[in-house]
RNA sequence: GGCGGCGUAGCCAAGUGGCUAAGGCAGCGGUCUGCAAAACCGUUAUUCACCGGUUCAAAUCCGGUCGCCGCCUCCA
């Protein structure tokens, strides 16, 4: 059937799409997540059906983002960005802690006033996020501007009864939360507590409970570190600001939130009693939990000295792309082994991604090859299905090695016309919305840097080979690789650190 | 002691009941090249920590063993 317009309009009707097409295509495009919660894998049904609510555990804001923080990032990111991919209108909130015996005990070591001391640690936290290539949050709410609710939840939950004031300090009573260690699995009555911390500094009634709001001390009050409650001057604990915050701009029952999976006890067990305990409704229907990134098989640890800042990688002279896609290749689900021996071997990675985008921006179009079409499909279903099945990393970035692996000899025959490599490169465009770690801007070569390739194009051809060696290392100061191919000269851009 | 996770090639890493166990790095062999570097191609696990079971069929499910890691405390 030939249609005089070219039909796209009727392909859209249900004429054209048959249930069956349809039932089997939304399986395979179906978002799902591994929910901590149910220790499963879920299709994703959001409670609203085009808007997601997400919410993600922030840093605080006292030392510099390490690599444990920047995966946390990543993976917050790539939520983010799959999300945003399938269409959905992500509303995605960001914590930073400031108001917490960290922050406040690093000012006064600093001799700073706590906000100065925060605020410039919330800076230098953007700052690597941007090195990182991470899309910005909707918002990025602080916990000291916080403080009014997390007051009123409090009072609140005295009234309920889940809460109790003892010495000036609130702590919330776990044995009235009949629910609590559903998401981690703790049996209260087996935690060995006063393990290892002692006993006597509690004034608790049982140890096992939370502070919610803590008695302010005297060089807080000193430092006005302290607000009026009508239990006395007071300042939040970590767990209710996190469920104040996120209450507070995302409605009492969230669809995602996510963090890292250390956090899971007590924190976020915590953050469960706080909320549900208020509404009475679940605070998060998906709970994602990344897993740790380890340094020598371990946590980064101070004493050990494994601790690293996405500063002192940058200062080793590796890129925040490169850093990037190293914490993107591993499945979240999965420990990371850090090493510098796979930073390497990310770099290698980018490097070869880069070598194809550069060949396929850079090199001459030819004639067409009758296969582009169908390897490029089926990279782009392997690579979205990947990541919708709990954000499959790792087989979605094969799917792109692999899709190189068959079109690099194509390409270096010369077998590609212009509009198969304007395909290719639309679809990586579409990749890179999510991975954000491949280059594929057009070279827009400066005049000059344009003459000197054609300038050594002309000695080579001239034999004149002292000549092209010299033109080739002015190049190479002015920050540009040439690589030659039978195809002709493909350049690239040195990195910059 | 409790809860949870992990163990797949020299290294990294997908795959969680059935097509030849993805992909990357390193290695080896080759192509291209004025040179250089790069790039490109080919190749690399009869077997998934170990033992036993279920099944027509197991890396994948069940039971056990061993090894590694995290949490179990205030804080993040």
């Amino acid at each position: 059937m030939i249609l005089p317009d070219g039909g796209e309009k009727y392909l859209s009707t249900t004429l054209f799409s048959t249930k069956k097409v349809t039932e089997t295509k939304s399986n395979e495009e179906q978002l799902r997540f591994y929910n901590s919660l149910t220790k499963k894998k879920e299709v994703f049904r959001p409670i609203s059906k085009k808007k997601v609510t997400f919410y993600a555990c922030g840093p605080t804001a006292h030392e510099h983002a390490n690599l444990s923080h920047c995966r946390r990032f990543i993976v917050a990111d790539l939520i983010n960005r799959v999300l945003g991919s399938k269409g959905f209108n992500v509303h995605f909130y960001m914590n930073f802690t400031d108001l917490d015996d960290n922050t406040i005990l690093g000012a006064e070591k600093a001799k700073q006033p706590l906000t100065e001391f925060t605020e410039s640690y919330i800076r230098e936290f953007k700052a690597d996020m941007d090195a990182l290539g991470i899309k910005q949050a909707t918002g990025y709410p602080r916990a000291s501007q916080h403080v009014e609710s997390m007051i009123d939840i409090t009072s609140q939950l005295i009234d309920k009864g889940y809460a109790y004031e003892k010495h000036g300090s609130i702590y919330f009573d776990i044995s009235k939360f009949k629910r609590y260690g559903k998401l981690s699995g703790a049996d209260l009555s087996k935690i060995q507590i006063g393990k290892t911390v002692d006993l006597d500094n509690y004034e608790k009634e049982n140890p096992v409970d939370f502070t919610l709001l803590k008695r302010s001390t005297l060089s807080e009050l000193k430092e006005g570190i302290f607000y009026k409650t009508d239990w006395g001057n007071v300042r939040p604990g970590w767990h209710i600001e996190c469920a104040a915050m996120s209450t507070h701009f995302l409605g009492e029952t969230i669809d995602i939130h996510t963090s890292v999976r250390e956090l899971i006890f007590p924190h976020h067990e915590n953050e469960i009693a706080i909320a549900e305990a208020m509404t009475g409704k679940p605070l998060a229907n998906y709970w994602l939990h990344n897993e740790q990134l380890l340094v020598e098989g371990k946590k980064m640890s101070t004493e050990a000295k494994t601790v690293f800042t996405l500063k002192d990688l940058l200062t080793k002279g590796y890129s925040g792309r490169e850093v990037r896609f190293l914490l993107l290749a591993t499945h979240y689900r999965k420990p990371l082994h850090f090493s510098f021996k796979k930073l390497d071997e990310a770099r290698k990675n980018l490097k070869k991604l880069d070598g194809f985008t550069q060949k396929l921006l850079c090199l001459p179009p030819g004639l067409p090859h009758p296969k582009v079409a169908a390897y490029l499909t089926e990279m782009e279903e392997l690579f979205c299905g990947a990541l919708a099945n709990d954000i499959n990393m790792s087989r979605a970035m094969g799917a792109v090695f692999d899709f190189i692996k068959k079109i690099n000899p194509i390409l270096s025959k010369g077998q590609l016309d212009l509009e198969q490599k304007k395909y290719i490169l639309e679809t990586f465009e579409k990749l890179n919305t999510i991975l954000n770690v491949l280059k594929l801007k057009e070279c827009p070569l400066a005049p000059e840097i344009d003459k000197l390739i054609k300038d050594r194009e002309e000695a080579r051809r001239n034999k004149d080979w002292e000549r092209a060696d010299t033109v080739r290392d002015e190049l190479a100061q002015k920050g540009f690789e040439i690589v030659d191919t039978p195809k002709g000269p493909v350049w690239k851009e040195l990195e910059k650190a």
